[in-house]
DNA sequence: TATGACATGTAACATGTTACATGATTCT
DNA sequence: AGAATCATGTAACATGTTACATGTCATA
């Protein structure tokens, strides 16, 4: 089993979705595209994992409301409590830094300045995340509180803010002419 | 380009090495495999951006000392003021968070046993890798201070602190009967 | 009038992982 | 005795990305 497929089970278990909806709501937490993602739907389909009914729309093509099915639920419990892979990650921006004594201040500038500004962006997408999580919530209360993401959106908007504070701490570093930098250690007050 | 073929570029900057030392250091920040990098090794060498110095060894097989050319080393400059492409995260953990008001609460302490766990164990060992460099430097201070893996070493040190403390938070606000979630923000008192 | 959101799908290509292959030396 | 480290490589398979394909409606 691919593990994006478990991830849309997981997705399918707070509400019912079409593939739309999975692709846009898993992206902000694991990487993939529609085109990876509708054939794992049929194959979940075959599978009997999970379900759809066909809503019937003119202009667009017709909706697939996917739904968990009882197997896709035992499915999905056995999974969680399986053990869970180290995650995979995959920054260009890392295997640019492992250079950065090589390459001279104003390309170093660029670097850093492009990093502070997609933290920055970072930072104001998610806390609007967990504005609407909050939002969403309290207008109605009906329906599962959706926990899971509300946790996962914090982790990530955390991640955002320590990863500005640590662009800053490089450009310290590296302005302090970066040879004393293991002197330099990086302190994290909070916030 | 692969991206990978340029990290492979970035860390013979620092110092000539060998596709199993490349294959080890890279790991720590890009997750791939020796079968992913001696491919892009040799196309890297018949492109003309790193050159090998062939060593015999007897009882393990030769090894092929690869180091940047001049070529190399324009290709490098070129790609690192090039925009950054965005990070590719993985992390099954994510996944299965996302359905965690789905579950038991036995299978949810299991989960985040597990992931405090692998957390403080990766603090422990980044903490070690910091140490590493700073005594490898502080020992022999010829050749060039390893300021890229410091810096990305300390990122990764950052996050597993943080993320500890994020496990914790998940913890806490379960408890307190989830349900009032929203009222239970997330703080970082730093270190 | 052009872009983006909605909505589903396939095909071609690029990339990544696991297993196969070999084999000495050192540590547990 | 068995596992880990060193050291390179290939083959088969799994997975992911980009481009192709279609078409309406709303917004800028």
């Amino acid at each position: 089993m691919n593990k994006l497929s478990y991830g849309l089970l997981s997705l399918l278990s707070t509400e019912p979705m079409t593939g739309y909806d999975l692709t846009s709501k898993i992206n902000k937490f694991w990487r993939s595209t529609h085109s990876a993602i509708y054939p794992l739907l049929s194959e979940l389909e075959e599978n009997k994992y999970v379900e759809f009914i066909l809503k019937k729309q003119d202009g667009k093509p017709d909706k697939k409301i996917y739904n968990l099915t009882v197997q896709g639920k035992e499915f999905l419990r056995k999974w969680f409590i399986s053990e869970t892979s180290d995650a995979v990650v995959r920054d260009e921006m890392t295997l640019k830094l492992y250079c950065i004594q090589y390459m001279d201040t104003e390309a170093v500038e660029k670097l850093l300045n492009e990093l502070e500004t997609r933290y920055k962006k970072k930072i104001e997408v998610y806390k609007n995340s967990i504005e609407k999580i909050r939002l969403k919530f309290s207008e109605n209360s009906r329906g599962v509180p959706p926990f899971g993401a509300y946790v996962l959106t914090q982790r990530i908007l955390n991640e955002a803010i320590l990863d500005l504070k640590w662009c800053d701490w490089i450009r310290d570093v590296y302005k302090n002419n970066y040879c004393n930098f293991l002197d330099q250690n990086f302190k994290d007050e909070g916030r």
